[in-house]
DNA sequence: CGATTCCCCTGATAGC
DNA sequence: TGCTATCAGGGGAATC
């Protein structure tokens, strides 16, 4: 499941493979991912240069050299491969995930942009660059977890704002910290020592410094591993991450704390299963 | 306005 | 062994 250190992993690996391509056409199978449709979308997109990627949270944008841009939710599924005639018959490339490639952007260079996603959550939609910042769910976006612009004061101030949340809840409201889902919420929470139950106003100064230096540490260290693949999360190049290996509580319920050996428990929080150790975590 | 529920999908898993 | 019911999960929409 995607999160903001799968996205960035993607839109760093795109800003050095594509930037400078032209697209030249969209395949798809499953047109109800591709708005307003596929038709308007390819008519849009087709003889557009491609120059240059960003990220909002973990949205994907694509911006084009005709004011048009390609925005993209990868969702829980969702990956996106870059496929050319060096790389295309590579090991990687014949991972089983390979048969959910519901979309093809096909580029210059004989390159291909393909869309992967089991379970098509994910979606793509062009808009004109102008208004991507406007765009609704970019628009209602809070601070980016990992930006320079989210400190510690900010997240006391957003902590305040919504003290009666569970901290466990409150770290996935993008609308509050962007770039947070379930597998980073658990594995900052259990850096912090901090309970995912504990109501926002009960953190200390203390926990709140040591809460955002955790998510600032965590979403660093999976981005240096090219993000996490307990599943069908791959990078562009097909490749799993390497976060996985490091996960001290993320799926691993009944396992014992690599801190303490405790063993891990599982609850809901806001309809989403929330890890934690009893004995590290206060 | 905030909180909760439903929904989209389909592979994995549990239950029989 | 093989079939069926249930679950997971990001986030938007509908509902309470």
């Amino acid at each position: 499941m995607p999160e903001l250190p799968e996205v960035q992993t993607v839109v760093t690996q795109l800003q050095k493979k594509i930037v400078d391509l032209e697209i030249q056409r969209l395949w798809t199978q499953w047109p109800k991912s591709v708005r307003p449709t596929p038709a308007e979308f390819e008519k849009r997109v087709k003889h557009a240069m491609i120059i240059g990627m960003r990220r909002f949270g973990k949205h994907i944008v694509i911006d084009l050299n005709n004011q048009q841009s390609i925005l993209i939710h990868l969702k829980m599924t969702g990956h996106l491969l870059v496929k050319n005639p060096t790389n295309r018959l590579s090991q990687a490339f014949k991972d089983p995930y390979n048969q959910f490639i519901h979309h093809i952007l096909h580029l210059s260079n004989d390159t291909a942009l393909e869309f992967s996603d089991m379970r098509k959550f994910g979606w793509m939609e062009v808009v004109r660059t102008q208004d991507v910042e406007t765009f609704s769910s970019i628009a209602s976006l809070g601070v980016d977890a990992a930006s320079d612009a989210f400190t510690s004061d900010v997240f006391r101030a957003i902590l305040k704002q919504y003290s009666s949340q569970h901290i466990g809840a409150l770290l996935l409201r993008q609308e509050s910290i962007a770039g947070i889902g379930n597998i980073y919420r658990s594995e900052a929470l259990h850096r912090a020592c901090i309970r995912p139950l504990r109501r926002a106003r009960s953190l200390t100064k203390r926990d709140v410094e040591k809460l955002a230096q955790s998510i600032r540490d965590v979403l660093r260290e999976a981005i240096q591993k090219r993000g996490m693949s307990d599943g069908d999360f791959r990078d562009t190049d097909g490749r799993e991450g390497e976060f996985q290996k490091e996960l001290g509580v993320y799926g691993r319920s009944g396992k014992p704390c690599p801190i303490c050996n405790t063993s891990i428990q599982r609850i809901k929080i806001a309809q989403r299963s929330a890890f934690f150790c009893p004995k590290c975590q206060k």
